[in-house]
DNA sequence: CTTCCCGCCGAAACCGGTTTCGGCAACCCT
DNA sequence: AGGGTTGCCGAAACCGGTTTCGGCGGGAAG
């Protein structure tokens, strides 16, 4: 048994194929085949391909273990999931997992993930995970206007990959979706629909969307020619929205459309408006970003921008892998724009504008 | 520099601590001080202490992966998501990764995640992943009646723990809530309040909870005496929840009280009641299970059974760490109760009980 | 006073890879 | 024809651990 096949592998037990069963196999030496696979310079190309071909022929994999003791790579992408703060991540949180889990595996690489209490936490853990080659870089999910993360990690030269932009960009490199190409055009689309006083409710302004968001509503208002009707900062939470929703409702000149940051604040406009006996989409008109499942449930279903966090996460995998491979940061920035879901919960302004 | 320390790293460069380092400094082997922090018992005890104290003292963690190579395993425990399904984990995934993560590093192991998209796929990443010992056992969350992954693993001797029970125990280790009980509960408080003619709307029968809630439900009627006003499987969405409750009150004798399996479909059940005029609470008795945040949003906020999938999560780290350190699955298996948080979806039922 | 056994530790092989070093042919140049 | 490159590969050390094997010294048994 194990004649069948012609090749012989040393041993006839069910154990992986290793480096010396191909060298073996070849007549040559581990060295030899190694460095063959590494794409040495001083290999033949003859002799590279015949040790391709045989390694592929046995189904060969080099333990990413006994790479990692020696070159101090594991082929493993790091996440750290910071709990405590607003959950907003949450409920896209598996479709993430499952971008980045593909990327990765794509290129043979793994994923391991890790949870932490706070920022001081985050930073330990980190650390302890490349210390202890668990991982050979990470993703930075909701990347701060100032990021602890981002310092820590460019002052150890680890490798790591923002998802969202930051303030300080050099050495990062990034992923991340055009929330103030979004804004603008959720001003657009309301300009259109008639509205001139609109109003904006921003997220936390710690996170450094918040700033690119709010410079996309005020720079297409301006544009416009139009002056906000009122901006509030901070609101992530359903809780947050409606009180800002109230606060905005009850100026002199109250707006009759608000292009919310966070989703989670949108729905909050919801009930807000209720109070007030104000029916979304005809009294009010509301435009989000941030497109979770939640959108589509309330009535009217919101117009959001949705974010493709599938996608996103296995873009984030591949540029991980890129830059720990050495490339440049520079060379590892993309954006893409977001997509506008149609709800109906946006649409031309009372006709009695003066409420 | 590092004269400082008293002890001697062998190199001054931040290199960590490697056994050969505290073997040095010991004036002992390195086989030694493996044998002294790994339990031989052909070190003497004071040795023992000698060694661990200056690998305390030292901060030497030895390298997983070096471990890995000769031992086969790498500290790391499994979690394959399988999306596609009905997506009744995720609201709660991060709640679940957070106990698995601190279950795992307290112990200094770490979680490996993979994502797949089928069943197939789902034993291929795990044989994939223990063949790279990328991960030493998986954890098995949403076990089915007959699990294909349960039969792989134990067919394969890799070891595992279900998150939920299955039918054939055999070499199986386990966390559970038990959710028959939660469902006995149900019923005895609904009994309590006066009600005689009570419905069940099942989950996914292909899972192995379904059995459980439903054995919990018909016991309880069975043991008052009484016989469910109807039983519908299969519902694990709102929409499903919504039909299933149409089909429950259009009956001769409708009931006056529901109990959900799966909260998805009890959300389901406020649409249904609605298009019936029907109040929940007060026309309509709604008890629910699987606590996710949804349910308190609803109005008037359900009344569910609440299950804590952070100790949940952190239980399953350890009883999979202490399998795969070889104890057996009969000792390895824990059940609790689910904790019911009190809503307003239930209460007396009409007095005109002949609606 | 041997002999034997046992407790305890060192030496060395090993795990599965990578990387340095050096050597042998073949080629180039004068 | 002889000496210096150059291309290509083998030998061996190395990474950081674990595990097998064997040997030494001391106490108990004969």
């Amino acid at each position: 048994m194990g004649a069948e096949t012609g090749i012989g592998l040393r041993e006839t037990t069910r154990t992986r194929v290793t480096i010396a069963d191909v060298s073996d196999a070849l007549g040559l030496t581990k060295s030899t085949v190694s460095r063959a696979l590494n794409g040495y310079p001083d290999i033949s190309e003859s002799t590279r391909a015949r040790v391709r071909a045989m390694a592929e022929r046995m189904g060969y994999r080099p333990l990413s273990h006994a790479q990692a003791i020696k070159t101090g790579r594991a082929r493993s992408l790091g996440l750290v999931i910071q709990m405590a703060d607003h959950d907003a991540h949450r409920p896209f949180l598996a479709e993430f997992l499952a971008g980045i889990s593909r990327g990765a595996s794509a290129e043979g690489w793994t994923l391991t993930v890790a949870t932490s209490t706070s920022e001081a936490d985050t930073l330990e853990v980190m650390q302890n995970l490349t210390a202890d080659r668990k991982a050979d870089g990470f993703i930075l999910p909701r990347t701060e206007v100032r990021d602890a993360r981002v310092a820590m990690l460019r002052d150890r030269h680890i490798p790591f990959v923002l998802f969202g932009r930051t303030a300080d960009a050099e050495g990062c490199a990034w992923y991340d979706i055009l929330g103030e190409e979004a804004m603008a055009r959720a001003v657009d689309r309301l300009h259109g629909q008639g509205h001139r006083r609109i109003g904006f409710v921003n997220g936390g302004r710690r996170y450094f969307y918040s700033l690119k968001r709010r410079e996309g509503f005020e720079g297409a208002m301006t544009r416009l020619g139009l002056t906000p009707a009122g901006v509030v900062e901070d609101a992530v939470t359903a809780e947050a929205g409606a009180e800002a929703t109230r606060t905005l409702l009850a100026r002199k000149d109250p707006p009759t459309a608000l292009v919310f940051a966070v989703e989670a604040a949108a729905i909050g406009a919801y009930r807000a408006a209720a109070e007030r006996g104000l029916t979304i989409g005809r009294d009010l008109s509301v435009i989000s970003y941030d497109g979770l499942s939640e959108g589509a449930k309330t009535d009217p279903p919101l117009t959001t921008f949705e974010v493709d966090f599938d996608t996103a996460g296995a873009r984030l995998s591949h540029l991980l892998i890129r830059r720990i491979r050495g490339e440049a940061p520079e060379d590892l920035r993309e954006t893409v724009p977001a997509r506008l879901r149609e709800g109906a919960s946006d649409g031309p302004p009372p006709l009695a504008i003066q409420r």
